[in-house]
DNA sequence: AATCTATTTGTAAGCGCTTACATTGATAAT
DNA sequence: ATTATCAATGTAAGCGCTTACAAATAGATT
């Protein structure tokens, strides 16, 4: 009642319980040490007070933070959402809590972000595709914080990650796309530098072009942000091509979703005269119309696995697997057979 | 070289610097304090060792983190995306790192966020819409952490809010809609119970249906979580009535997506069979077709000046003021007059 | 030359918690 | 009864940093 204002510490909660701060400590971390009788007279004195422990106190003396980091690229559109949100709710289960930052797209504010979250204490790191400097990689192995890469999957990288073969799910694709009969493919695809993910999606049409036969470097590539906007500008800029692609395959479903809407009103029939293909199968690929065929890549099962890797990672129970998770094409309407040579 | 392998601490850049612990503190905090030439040294010897400051540690030295807390409902979709963004982008400017997590819209949940970021030591907190227990509100301001509420606005509410009106902007569009000639409305809400922002779109439009001359109670209401499925649903059950609305309002875009995708499937032409309407005019307002009329809301300029008061708050430069963003109505194609009466 | 002032640096006391180790008391084994 | 064993609790040493205060040094002022 008329006690001090400020926030309680241990050490009140321990003098209104009338033990020490170690018994208090033990009751909060593991009940199981503490006779039943002290417990209560504890817990107790933590309701009354109102008492939360001080985090940043409780981290540096236990050097354990119970905190999971992640750093994507975007929060702008729903890439990631939907992988994150599994990927926090699994974590929750086991008793973790996820911070979230965001670096635009830029490998400066990743780093950035990347040292706030190790300094804060954080347990663990998922980190989205491979690409970024060594020296990163370097300075989380000497702070000793696991991290684990996701929405990338590459045998040949010894890395740990969770997630899927960009440049086979992407060639599939370009498989179906070849066999429908088209030649004259385009791509808007998403900036390839820095961007493991958007170069093996390209890589991918290119390696099936060849192999089909086809002249790899035919291949018409426009590299532009993830927007909506971009995607629409982009697929405009390929409408006044000579000849005209007769389908552009975009590095995701937001940049499809942008080359629709600009069909749409360039007055250009998606697929009777162009075709238009995605990546990611977000819900926005089923609202578009035409419903755009894009790839779906199963984003709340690799958000699960990865939460459960990580956290093992974390508790000294896996150096680090690698789990590779299965795309499957998804054949909605925007892709179809050229139209007859005029 | 052959030194110890661990992480370094201020204390081995004091001594590889020949200086004390509080001079290097003074390099790294207020560098003015400290003499070129020590300066020199001493950045050197961080330099070298690689050294990152322990945050834990500065936190409870310092008592001040300059780390910003964001608690949003989801971010499996689009709404709080753009506006989040900018909010980072400004704090960043400042000097702040901003921690985001999601409450998937369970109170309790919140409520553990809420801790979590307290006790991690985040100087200011943004929350949004009003609705919350009070208690939480009484534990910020014991621990002295300034909160500002976003996404809503109401001037009867005394807590600093940057939002805007959602009754009146929902009240606006239902006047288009009236005067449209629309008399069986129906309404897909977000889940209203803990949700001012949902609760005040339905009231706005039942406010001016009575403004109007309509009988609010005519309004058919389904609420349900903002999700497209959901939203389609709710569509569909909308059309099985008799006599059907005319016009089907929407507590957001995502849902007035899924609305719009239902039509399409149940053969029903929007808006020539029936009008439907969305709010927050996010992108993908202009990407379904027919692209939705709905409530633009300035997302970014809400996420720039919340950035601004929240700041101002936590540096003590404000009590914490109230600021209300305009929307405006966009007009697009899913609006139109109801047909003729059969 | 003596004194004062301002600038730069050092000393050391916490910040609130965890945990290794010491202590206590009780029960079991001899 | 004596000793060994064990569970429950207490004691106190940090964790890595900031900052009030003290000390030292160098000019400026008289």
């Amino acid at each position: 009642m008329g006690k001090n204002r400020s926030v309680p510490t241990l050490n009140d909660v321990a003098k209104a319980a009338g033990v020490s701060t170690a018994t208090v400590s033990r009751c909060l971390n593991s009940p199981d040490q503490v006779i039943e009788a002290t417990r209560q007279r504890v817990m107790q004195a933590v309701e009354s007070l109102g008492y939360t422990p001080n985090f940043a106190a409780r981290v540096m003396a236990a050097k354990r933070s119970y905190t999971i980091g992640a750093i994507i690229p975007t929060m702008d559109n729903a890439i990631f959402a939907r992988g994150l949100q599994e990927f926090q709710d699994q974590l929750r289960e086991s008793g973790y809590t996820l911070l979230v930052s965001s670096s635009a797209y830029d490998p400066e504010v990743e780093w950035e972000q990347i040292r706030a979250l190790v300094a804060r204490g954080a347990d663990g790191l998922l980190l989205i595709g491979y690409a970024r400097d060594a020296e990163i990689y370097s300075y989380l192995e000497r702070h000793q914080v696991p991290s684990l890469v996701a929405w990338s999957y590459d045998p040949e990288a010894h890395r740990p990650s969770v997630g899927f073969d960009n440049l086979n799910a992407m060639g599939k694709l370009a498989q179906a796309v070849i066999s429908a009969g088209h030649q004259r493919i385009a791509m808007i695809s998403g900036q390839t530098l820095g961007n493991d993910r958007a170069q093996s999606r390209v890589d991918g049409v290119r390696q099936t072009m060849a192999e089909s036969g086809l002249d790899a470097n035919s291949l018409t590539l426009i590299e532009t942000d993830y927007e909506i906007e971009k995607g629409a500008e982009a697929f405009q800029q390929l409408m006044s091509l000579t000849p005209r692609p007769t389908v552009v395959m975009c590095g995701n479903d937001v940049l499809a979703a942008g080359a629709l809407r600009e069909a749409g009103r360039l007055g250009i029939k998606v697929p009777e005269q162009v075709s238009v293909t995605g990546f990611d199968d977000i819900e926005l690929a089923e609202i578009v119309s035409p419903a755009l065929t894009t790839v779906h890549v199963p984003h709340r099962e690799m958000g699960r696995k990865a939460a459960r890797e990580l956290t093992a990672m974390v508790e000294g129970n896996s150096d680090g697997r690698s789990i590779c998770i299965n795309t499957r094409l998804v054949n909605r309407c925007s892709l179809a057979r050229p139209p007859r040579q005029p």
